[in-house]
RNA sequence: GGGAGCAUAGCUCAGCUGGGAGAGCAUCUGCCUUACAAGCAGAGGGUCAUAGGUUCGAGCCCUAUUGUUCCCACCA
């Protein structure tokens, strides 16, 4: 059984062959059956052009370590992996190479063989992440692996579509949507990012026709936009401008008369209470133009440029349009003033280019009525978010809900399926291709041309990817519900909130019960990271570095849900220390585990000492705590403790208090040395699965992988409270040495024989000198009830007073005035408890508990202080 | 304009339903002590942003203020 470790741990040499192994022999699977039910997670697909970050790697991480968790529990556990098609993101990286290779368009390929261009793509590189995730040790089950464009997901997709366009949710409207002019297509209001831009207010002068001295002043940010004006609006009760409410005016260079209108959404106080009218370049002026008929004149293409309505200015690009037309306005004399300003222009998600608002066909959800429900899950609690303050972030989304524009103007996607017929102009939606027209026969019968939003397949993930619309597929009968949405909190608009949407629309049901909210990843500077700052670290590099033990490490410790972290390479060297502390204590006690023991099983109770149940109790309490804060998902609480007891407890108590048996008593040591760290490496095993897998199988186990075996249970027979006490009380006694002869510079090097005066002979005893002898530079110890020598110098602990023989190196002066101050703060402590238990109000309310807890500390206290008083009269004497 | 978060040691952050302030890193001192110098032992360092309030008791709950970050909406 016995085996023996590298002296360095290497995890580059271990990692992939455990991996590949655990893939091998299908541990990633769900159990066929398991009492205690199943579990799953829904993976947030990461894009097929993406490359695995940071953002990923917490992603992924904290889904492992749950996965991993539960699975060792018992659960019949189920994570399906899988990746997006990202319509824009995909389609323009697969433009940018096909433009740098061969210097063509996608028109220059035509629909067909561009999206075939983009399929092969898919297959050579959409891997690349897929593979990254295995590095980091995921556990999904490969062999369910999907993509958003799969037959199935595809049909999902297909029968979503028809289902709600039949039930009148999904229309198609002339709305104005925002347009991204670089990649010519309409985008979601959830794709455009809002930020504050230097810009400047133009005012312009419209003449009052017929009126030659008269005019309106308009102030715009946009003057472009001018060339499809329809109208100038001001605010019905707004006295300047009353009398021109109906007139008509002449708009500058283009010459096209408009009237005035009064409208109640122009505020008076703003700008010059007047405002121009461009009901298709303005969501708000399409509103006005629809309240009052006016005309609509588009302007502005979906590439940007400028029409051929607007007369000299057509084909244009809008920037320069702009300036052109303004020189023209100031040659005019129209131009009043440019005022500097600064105002929010929104930018497209993927490529950062200004958006165009255009008005235009597309199709949209209707969402108000798809989100009561999705609203009531959440608000009573079937849904719960973690923590729970993103559940407002959410309702606020959702109690204010827009419909949601679902058309793309691209080729790669679902394409929607939607028919037009030439003939009758019927429109059909169907999941199966339409040639012939079913109302007048025609076979003039065309495909709407469009694809669909990336995030309407993404809504549809929980049940697409489980055998939806199969409704008797075996996984959907199995694993819906699912249990944990793992995700941050910049998509919960984007994703989830479409999710619960679409579940509860399909399947009448949740797609799952818990979202766990993680925060974002960024850099020491604590700037998000990116590609254009460069400050983006890869984790690839850090698992090459370091391993994905200690990547893993670095990113759930010191992590709470839902806020955002810092990653530091001091983080990443900390992480690393902890996986090298492990490897090291692990390699000593494999060197003295002996070769013959290859079971598991503790020494007898009789044969266990102090140290043994000391370790077992905090154990078993660590191990309570750690499921319980795993189930409560605070990932970052559980670590902490596993890291403080394997470093502080396991490795520099009890692996050092146990040196000496290795000699004497090597059997019930070595024993219990291998189920303590056999059963940290289990605990620890969700969090680091790599260097816990290695170890353990070094170790004495039973069962053939660290990955199936049971996780560790509470057992009340590994409860020593006594010896807990007693141990603290021998590990206080041995700082205070430690401490005492470092105030008092006496080398380590230098032994000396120990007086220990004391009346809990069950903490103080022979059985515990070599703890001295290890640990507090003691050469023997006497155990005494009572002694006393002025030349030494002399240690008040808990329960024991201490003497070590130092004549030489004692200044009596300064030993006085040290327990004197010790002494006043005895005094000081025990009169802030006096201060308390006197105080009615608190023994009346306080908890029992509580109150005990003071009196014991008060007794302490008080011992001590006589021990002190003792020794300052015994020196002064 | 609406909403949410954050403010705790020099730095980065934990701190669960209120019961005497913690970790990692950094700093200082001393150590090759039968795994580990990526280590061991010891030490210093905090009016828990400010002001009120609730409570026997507040880092934690309530109110206000200041600073800061983010989300949503958006006035041309």
């Amino acid at each position: 059984m016995k085996k023996e470790l590298e002296k360095t741990y290497d995890p580059s040499k271990t990692e992939k062959e455990t991996y590949k192994t655990w893939c091998e022999r299908g541990y990633f699977l769900p159990r066929e059956k398991s009492a205690k039910g199943t579990y799953t997670i829904v993976i947030p697909p990461p894009n097929v052009t993406g490359k695995l970050h940071m953002g990923h790697a917490l992603d992924e991480t904290l889904q492992d370590t749950l996965i991993r968790f539960k699975r060792m529990q018992g659960f019949s556990t189920l994570w399906v992996p899988g990746t997006d098609h990202a319509g824009i993101a995909t389609q323009i990286k697969v433009e940018e190479v096909l433009r740098k290779e061969q210097g063509l368009s996608r028109y220059d390929l035509g629909r067909e063989k561009f999206t075939e261009l983009v399929w092969d793509w898919k297959r050579q590189y959409g891997g690349t992440i897929i593979n990254q995730l295995k590095t980091l040790g995921a556990s999904c089950d490969w062999s369910r692996e999907k993509f958003t464009m799969d037959e199935t997901l595809s049909a999902a997709v297909k029968k979503v579509f028809v289902s709600l366009y039949n039930k009148g949710l999904i229309y198609r409207g002339y709305r104005i949507a925002n347009f991204c002019p670089r990649c010519a297509t309409a985008l979601s209001d959830a794709e455009v990012e809002y930020s504050d831009k230097e810009g400047s207010f133009w005012h312009i002068r419209y003449p009052v026709k017929g009126e030659s001295d008269k005019y309106i002043t308009i102030a715009t940010t946009r003057p472009e936009t001018l060339l499809g004006d329809t109208a100038v609006a001001v605010h019905p009760e707004d006295e300047r401008y009353a009398d021109l409410v109906g007139k008509t005016l002449i708009l500058p260079i283009v010459n096209r008369e408009i009237p005035v209108i009064a409208d109640d959404y122009v505020e008076k106080d703003f700008g010059t209470g007047c405002v121009k009218i461009t009901p298709c370049h303005d969501p708000n002026d399409f509103e006005v133009g629809q309240r009052h008929a006016l005309p609509m004149i588009s302007v502005i293409d979906k590439n940007g440029k400028i029409t051929a309505e607007g007369g000299k200015y057509a084909g244009l690009d809008r920037y320069e349009a702009r300036k052109a037309l303004v020189a023209d306005l100031e040659a005019g004399g129209f131009l009043v003033k440019i005022e500097k300003c600064s105002h929010n222009v929104g930018h497209c998600c993927r490529c950062g280019t200004d958006v165009e608002p255009l008005a235009s066909r597309q199709w949209f959800v209707k969402m108000e009525p798809l989100a009561k429900e999705a609203i009531r899950v959440v608000e009573e609690g079937e849904i719960k978010f973690v923590p729970e303050r993103f559940s407002k972030i959410y309702l606020n989304w959702m109690n204010g809900i827009h419909d949601w524009c679902i058309s793309r103007q691209l080729w790669w996607g679902h394409r929607i399926p939607a028919y037009y017929c030439d003939e009758c102009g019927e429109i059909v939606a169907s999941e199966t291709d339409v040639h012939v027209c079913p109302k007048c026969g025609s076979t003039k019968v065309r495909q709407d041309e469009d694809v669909l939003d990336t995030w309407f397949s993404s809504a549809l993930w929980p049940f697409s990817t489980l055998g939806w619309p199969d409704e008797n597929a075996e996984d959907l009968k199995k694993y819906y519900p699912t249990n944990t949405l793992v995700t941050g909190y910049d998509i919960i608009t984007f994703w989830v909130s479409r999710m619960i949407t679409m579940g509860m629309e399909h399947m009448q049901e949740k797609p799952f019960s818990t979202v766990f909210i993680h925060g974002l990843v960024r850099d020491a500077q604590g700037r998000k990271m990116s590609k254009s700052l460069g400050n983006g670290i890869d984790p690839l590099d850090i698992i090459n570095q370091y391993g994905a033990d200690a990547l893993r490490f670095a990113l759930l410790s010191g992590n709470s849900p839902g806020n955002d972290m810092r990653f530091s390479p001091e983080k990443i060297e900390s992480a690393r220390n902890f996986t090298n502390k492990i490897w090291n204590a692990s390699r000593f006690a494999l060197m003295n585990i002996p070769e013959e023991l290859n079971d598991t099983a503790l020494p007898a109770e009789e044969n266990l000492r102090i140290e043994d149940k000391w370790i077992l109790s905090k154990l078993n309490t660590l191990t309570r705590e750690v499921t319980d804060n795993l189930e409560k998902y605070e990932l970052g609480v559980a670590l902490a403790k596993l890291y403080d007891f394997i470093w502080n407890n396991f490795c520099d108590w009890y692996i050092e208090v146990l040196k000496p048996r290795f000699a004497t008593d090597c059997e019930n040591a070595c024993r219990v040395l291998a189920y303590v760290l056999r059963t940290s490496m289990e605990l620890l095993h969700p969090f680091m699965p790599f260097i816990t897998e290695t170890i353990w199988q070094a170790l004495p186990h039973d069962g053939e992988s660290i990955v199936i075996t049971d996780y560790p249970e509470y057992n009340e027979a590994h409860s020593f409270p006594a010896e807990e006490l007693a141990m603290e009380r021998l590990i206080s006694a041995i700082r205070a040495i430690r401490n005492r002869r470092a105030e008092m510079n006496v080398a380590p090097s230098k032994k000396a024989k120990l007086f220990i005066v004391t009346k809990d002979h069950a903490t103080f005893n022979e059985a515990v000198t070599p703890f001295f002898q290890k640990l507090a530079s003691a050469s023997e110890v006497e155990y005494l009830e009572d002694y006393h020598d002025e030349r030494s110098v002399q240690i008040v602990a808990d329960h024991a007073v201490i003497y070590i023989p130092l004549a030489e190196m004692l200044d009596f002066a300064a030993e006085i005035a040290r327990l004197e101050k010790e002494r006043a703060k005895m005094i000081s402590e025990i009169e802030r408890i006096d201060k308390k238990l006197g105080n009615a109000g608190f023994v009346a309310k306080a908890p029992a508990a509580v109150i005990e807890g003071e009196r014991k500390k008060r007794e302490g206290y008080e011992s001590k202080l006589h021990a002190i008083e003792d020794s300052i009269a015994k020196y002064k004497a």
